[in-house]
DNA sequence: CATCCTGTTGACAACGTTGTCCAGGGCCTA
DNA sequence: TAGGCCCTGGACAACGTTGTCAACAGGATG
């Protein structure tokens, strides 16, 4: 055994090419290829005989090959924060079932909040040349990605904007729906308020606070020192920060919660507690109706959709000025956000 | 403008290859190789000029022809039912994590639970030549992975048994633990228990009623007739089989709900009813701890990281018979599996 | 000064597919 | 029957990268 034949041996554990078929069947190389790909002008009985020498070999298309000529993958790339949040599992699936709808993969990376971990992933999946690319941003800095984008990868940025680099965006309204919310429990005669957030790195997470703030400015009402809270939503970090304005001679009387992780753990803390506690939280969290919490509720499918079909319209050559669309939240009174203040 | 030349600009927008590096940087095509690879040999002011033709032109190397030279694409496939359910976003965080300790990107898929589309999905994840497979499987035959597989794509099946194929398998011990949870009901003083299960075609589900069956005949019970239900976990159709099994003279005292989805649905209906009803459900739930519901839960996190550490193995060369593990399951009493008979 | 060695560099083929183009055979028409 | 056309099939180059190998320069050694 010679060491061509080795080595190539070693390779994809051996699989048959069109070569072999073609070499199997007694014809050429492109009749081959025509009869895989469904081209006209192969007599059914050439037909045949090529369609028996694939099944015999178990012969199936190399799409890497195949791409290398063609020049598109047919295949998208979504970059998340994490797949096992219950906010990105159905956005995801939402944008895989456009991309399937348009023949194409999906290729997904989960960022864990780490804007190097996106860059490289981001980078991975251009080095892969994705046709394009949905991304939820964990850094505020993106023009790593501008030669890419220059070299035609359509990109579409969801949930939070992209930073100094102009590009399709989908968000949701944060500052309007967090505006709503505290409003609403400010209607049902709140005044002392707590806010708690994640990171302020994060867009949305600003957002929401500043919707907060100006909720309560409408109403007039002061915000105090230790009503504000912004982090990691860590538990253990959320737990405090809520212990912490729900204790002292002068608790908050509601809180609101600045995405799902921090509204189950308020959910917990606030279950321990004697003293009902109203609460609001931004995103909608399962079985939250059988716990009668108030949410406001951004449609995780719907963002992944619009997303999805605004990257396929770019693919399929629209070409105007980047686009900023902002989807609406909505308010979804169950109880919690209903209580008056104790 | 020539044909060549026209037909050029429009793959990959036009991007620069290595070649174009090469020009710009007066060196030869394989020394940008080598910079590019960080292989030794190259002198540093000659890696200077190369990086900074790379920079200038905004390079980046394509992984699609990479691979066809290598053989190896450094991604592995992952073929679900629904990237939406709770259940599987972890799991497939899981998968993703080893996958990337492995230096290897995730393609993944949902089948929705039909075994057409399944294949369909596998199939072109192996024509894309994933390095490895791991499938939850939707259909219950799967001799079409038989040359894939001889062919050399490491597979690993997840959840479900495989079909007619002798493949790697992980597990979750599901006879055992619905066994377990109704034995826990039992215990509890309860004779008469309803289980609504997914469709029988789908292996966990069949599994469970065995271990309700089992569990019923270790206590001298025999199943009366509209105690089981099996079929689509469709809200409205659970719902049906588990106000039809609370009705009637002789009422069920207890449900054993066979996964999440049931589980969300029995606790709907349960909620709406005067008299208490006991519940034990399969697959843990967020937010279960407050609600008070008791689980059969696997840990889905478990499940995904030990495939796709068995899947590596694979790919670095183990090659002992195909394994199965299964995985055990915990009871989590919480309050709902431990409710006296009414 | 001839020789050898080492370290850097580039020419070339190959990976498996598809696009282009040409050859040959059969059929129709004049 | 010659000429033209259509239909089928195949040879060949190209996609962008990496592995192999040979060439070359410069220094050390005899």
């Amino acid at each position: 055994m010679d060491r061509t034949a080795r080595h190539s041996e070693t390779r994809y554990g051996n699989r048959p090419t069109m070569k072999d078929v073609a070499a199997r069947a007694g014809v050429g190389l492109k009749t081959v290829s025509r009869v895989v790909n469904s081209e006209p002008g192969v007599t059914p009985d050439t037909e045949r005989r090529v369609q028996e020498a694939i099944d015999a070999l178990g012969f199936r298309r190399n799409d890497s090959a195949r791409v290398l000529r063609k020049g598109r993958t047919a295949s998208i790339g979504l970059v998340l924060e994490d797949l096992a949040d219950p906010f990105y599992g159905p956005l995801s699936r939402a944008v895989e079932e456009v991309a399937r709808a348009h023949g194409a993969l999906l290729i997904n990376g989960s960022s864990a909040e780490d804007p190097e971990r996106e860059q490289e992933l981001v980078l991975a999946l251009c080095a892969r040349r994705v046709d394009g690319l949905i991304v939820i941003p964990a850094g505020d800095d993106h023009r790593y990605l501008e030669p890419e984008i220059k070299a035609g990868i359509a990109t579409v940025f969801v949930d939070r904007p992209a930073g100094h680099v102009d590009v399709d965006m989908v968000l949701s309204d944060s500052f309007g729906g967090a505006r709503e919310g505290v409003a609403h429990l400010i209607a049902h005669g709140h005044r002392r308020i707590g806010f708690i957030g994640d990171q302020p790195r994060i867009h949305t997470a600003t957002e929401r606070l500043r919707g907060y703030h100006a909720a309560m400015r409408d109403a007039g009402i002061t915000v105090e020192d230790g009503w504000v809270s912004l982090g990691s939503t860590d538990p253990e970090r959320v737990r405090a920060a809520a212990e912490e304005m729900l204790s002292g001679p002068e608790p908050v009387t509601a809180l609101f919660a600045g995405n799902n992780r921090v509204t189950v753990t308020a959910v917990r803390v606030i279950a321990e507690r004697e003293r009902p506690v109203a609460l609001v939280g931004f995103d909608d969290i399962e079985l939250a109706d059988l716990l009668g919490i108030t949410v406001i509720s951004q449609d995780a499918a719907a963002v992944g959709r619009t997303a999805a079909e605004h990257l396929f319209r770019r693919l399929d050559g629209a070409d105007h000025a980047p686009a900023r669309v902002e989807l609406a939240t909505t308010l979804i009174p169950r109880g919690s956000g209903e209580l008056p203040p104790a």
